[in-house]
DNA sequence: TCTGGGGTCCTAGGACCC
DNA sequence: TCTGGGGTCCTAGGACCC
């Protein structure tokens, strides 16, 4: 006998945009996008325009001239996934939630409670529309990658079951472009060789895949094309990194622009680590100039990092780094910082350092202990009266935030 | 009048160790 | 005088995902 299809993929559709119209009934059938000078979500009536995400603003009113910029209600964004993801809940444990609008789930074993996992499927997306009001496609399959691609087909507000009898069939006539994996410079690379279908895909030798698209790659599409898709459901995934960005138009290479940027990017990173004990070894920088080449420089180091103004500075010494080897750049456009290789921090965890603060400084401290303890008593004020009753001087000075760091919470991983 | 923000993984070269 | 080979870590860049 087969195995079933049991894996679901659900994914609210357009989900930033459906809230807002949602929330805003007279903004329902008209074309609308969220955000401003960058596109994060248009619905359905904007695409039908050719808007989508991550495009400009300014181009998407180019090609939509009615298009209404709306968007802000963050609170109900979260509130509203978080919902729609906690009816999967209902029906197994077995949820990997992928971001705050797409999750997975297995629901094999819930027949005798709940029904065949079509009969689940049809039941989250009339949940979802009833008890929030909003659309949700669900892909319903074998694997997480057939689902995945059965939930892209079945947009909008739509469901797709692929047979498990049947997979071949419904996969291969598809767009390589669906693949999990194949983004627009794989798919550019493919179609050059004229591989425009996922069958077509799956006639090459996986040697002369790899040569094209690198080892690894190459290997994954193999047999992603072949319906091998090894991957299961994981729950609780928790994130390796931490970082934050900023763009900041087109602004000059001096230290007076990018110091306070840096303090500020350095604070939102270290009060998330700090939250949950984590320091991290290595720390990147980000430098993206006029052109949008971007330029990094790290470094990992043996004592870890979770002040805001140890990791600030050395964010700093990195920028000069960056700064040093491209004399010639005057004008940056966007800067980030990234902490990877993280670990718990035992100090921390020992939940002293308020206490400590009391304490006679004892030879061989850290430097950065001292200021892990302001930074926990910044932290517990911020607990107690919000995020913006306290901070850094430095990290304050005129800065044009493009996007509300209520909107970035949305984006973030769970450390 | 351009082009967000938070992540993951892979590649390739060099350093270093055994 | 000749100059192996495997493994691991670090760094920089890039593709991709949502």
């Amino acid at each position: 006998m087969e195995p079933a299809a049991t894996i679901l993929h659900a994914d609210l559709d357009s989900f930033y945009a459906s809230v807002e119209q949602l929330l805003n009934p007279e903004l329902r059938g008209k074309p609308i996008a969220v955000g401003g000078g960058v596109v994060l979500a248009a619905s359905y009536e904007a695409k039908a325009f050719g808007v989508h995400g991550g495009m400009s603003g300014w181009a998407a009113k180019e090609l939509c001239p009615e298009l209404i910029f709306t968007g802000g209600h963050f609170e109900e964004y979260q509130r509203l996934g978080d919902a729609a993801i906690g009816i999967l809940d209902d029906y197994t444990p077995l949820v990997e939630r992928i971001s705050i609008d797409e999750a997975f789930a297995d629901v094999a074993g819930c027949e005798h409670l709940f029904g065949s996992p079509e009969t689940i499927a049809r039941t989250v997306r009339t949940r979802v529309r009833q008890e929030l009001g909003l659309p949700i496609s669900v892909g319903v399959a074998r694997t997480k990658h057939l689902a995945k691609i059965a939930s892209q087909v079945a947009k909008p507000d739509g469901l797709v079951v692929v047979d498990p009898s049947r997979e071949l069939e419904f996969l291969h006539p598809l767009p390589v472009g669906l693949m999990w994996g194949v983004g627009p410079v794989t798919e550019g690379k493919l179609e050059d060789e004229g591989i425009l279908t996922i069958g077509q895909l799956a006639e090459q030798r996986t040697e002369w895949v790899q040569r094209l698209l690198g080892h690894a790659a190459g290997e994954k599409l193999s047999a992603l094309s072949w319906n091998r898709d090894p991957r299961g459901i994981v729950t609780n995934q928790r994130a390796r990194s931490a970082g934050a960005q900023s763009a900041i138009g087109r602004k000059p290479f001096i230290e007076r622009i990018y110091r306070p940027t840096l303090h500020h990017l350095a604070d939102r990173i270290a009060s998330r680590l700090r939250v949950k004990s984590w320091h991290g070894h290595t720390i990147t920088a980000r430098v993206r100039f006029r052109d949008m080449r971007a330029v990094t420089r790290s470094i990992t180091i043996d004592q870890p990092i979770s002040a805001t103004v140890t990791l600030a500075e050395i964010a700093e010494d990195l920028v000069r780094v960056v700064q040093a080897d491209h004399p010639d750049e005057r004008t940056i456009t966007l800067l980030a910082i990234s902490v990877a290789q993280l670990e718990r921090d035992p100090l921390v965890q020992l939940e002293l350092p308020l206490g400590l603060a009391d304490e006679p400084r004892r030879p061989g401290t850290r430097r950065g202990a001292s200021r892990l303890i302001a930074d926990r008593a910044m932290d517990a004020i911020r607990d107690r009266f919000g995020r913006e009753a306290i901070g850094y001087a430095s990290a304050t000075l005129e800065l044009d935030r493009s996007v509300p760091d209520a909107f970035r919470g949305l984006a973030e991983k769970p450390l």
